[in-house]
DNA sequence: TCGGATTGCTATGGGCAACAACAATCGCTA
DNA sequence: TAGCGATTGTTGTTGCCCATAGCAATCCGA
C-alpha cells in the first residue's frame, strides 16, 4: 500500500504519541492511575503546596478540567488540599500519594527506557531536544 | 517551578503531538476538514478503490470508527463508494474530493515545513526516523 | 477603596478511540 | 460443493481528554 503519510514528521508525531500513550496508559492502569493523574502526582511531589491553577498551567490543562482530576486524586486519598488564603488551595501528597508517586515514577522510567531503546542509537540523543523544541517556550 | 516531566521523551512526545495537532487542526478547519479526514483523503487519493477496512488498518482506526468518518466525507461529497463485491466497498475521491485533497496537502506540507523549522538544525534530520522507529513495524 | 485579575467551580459539548455484538458475505478446504 | 472460519460494514455504548462560557468569591495594586 502506498502511504504518503509516513513522510510527514507531524503525522509520525501523532502516531508515535498515540502508540506510546496507549502503552503507558495500560501500564499505569495497573496502579489505577491515568497519565494525567501520574503527571499531576509527579508535579505535586516536586512542588508541594502548588496551586491547582499553577499545576494546570504547567500541565497545560484548563482550570475547569483540573476539577475532576483533583477530585479523583483526592477521592483516592492521594492528594490533600488546604487553604492558602481565601481563594487559593495548596496541594500536597498524602503518604499514600507519595507511595503512588514513587510507583508511578518507577513505571514511567522503565517505560521511557524501553521507548528510547526502540530508536536507533544514532538518532537517540536527538529525540528529546527535538521534541522539546516543538512545544517548549512557545507560549 | 520544578518540572520533572520535561526529562521524559514520552511526556515531551505527548505535549509536542498535542501542540502540533491543535495547530494543524486549526488550519485544516478552514477547509472544513479534521485531521483524520485529511489523512483519509490523502490515502484514498494515493490508493483508489481502497477498502474501508484496509484504510482503517493503515490509519490504525478501528472498523467501527471508520463509519462516521466515511459518512462525513461522503455527505460532504468528497468520497464515493462503490461495491467491489457483495461485502466490500471501494473508496474513490470525487472531483470535489480531489480538490479538497490538493488543498489539504498544501496546508499540511506548509505546516510540516514550519514544524521542522522549529527544531534546531543539528537535530532536524533525526526527528522523522526517530519517531518512525517508535511506531512503525511494531504491529 | 475600587476595579481588574485570579481562583475554583459548574455545565456542556466535541473529537477520538475502544469494546461488544450482529448480519451478510467471502473464500478456503474437506 | 457444502460448510465453516474469517472478513466486512454497521450499530450502540462507553471512556478519556480537551475546549468554551459563565459565575461567585477573593486577591491585589493603583
Amino acid at each position: 500500500m502506498d502511504d504518503p503519510l509516513t513522510k510527514f514528521p507531524g503525522y509520525s508525531l501523532r502516531r508515535a504519541a498515540s502508540a506510546a500513550g496507549a502503552e503507558l496508559a495500560a501500564r499505569l492502569a495497573e496502579l489505577d492511575l491515568r497519565q494525567t493523574d501520574a503527571s499531576a502526582l509527579l508535579l505535586i511531589g516536586a512542588n508541594p503546596d502548588i496551586t491547582a491553577s499553577a499545576l494546570g498551567r504547567q500541565l497545560d490543562i484548563q482550570r475547569a478540567n483540573m476539577v475532576p482530576l483533583l477530585k479523583r486524586l483526592e477521592a483516592a486519598g492521594l492528594v490533600e488540599r488546604h487553604a492558602i488564603d481565601g481563594k487559593s488551595q495548596g496541594l500536597v501528597l498524602t503518604a499514600k500519594g507519595a507511595d503512588a508517586r514513587a510507583k508511578a515514577l518507577a513505571v514511567i522510567e522503565h517505560f521511557e527506557g524501553q521507548l528510547l531503546a526502540r530508536v536507533p542509537e544514532e538518532h537517540r540523543d536527538h529525540l528529546l531536544p527535538a521534541l522539546n523544541a516543538l512545544w517548549l517556550g512557545e507560549s
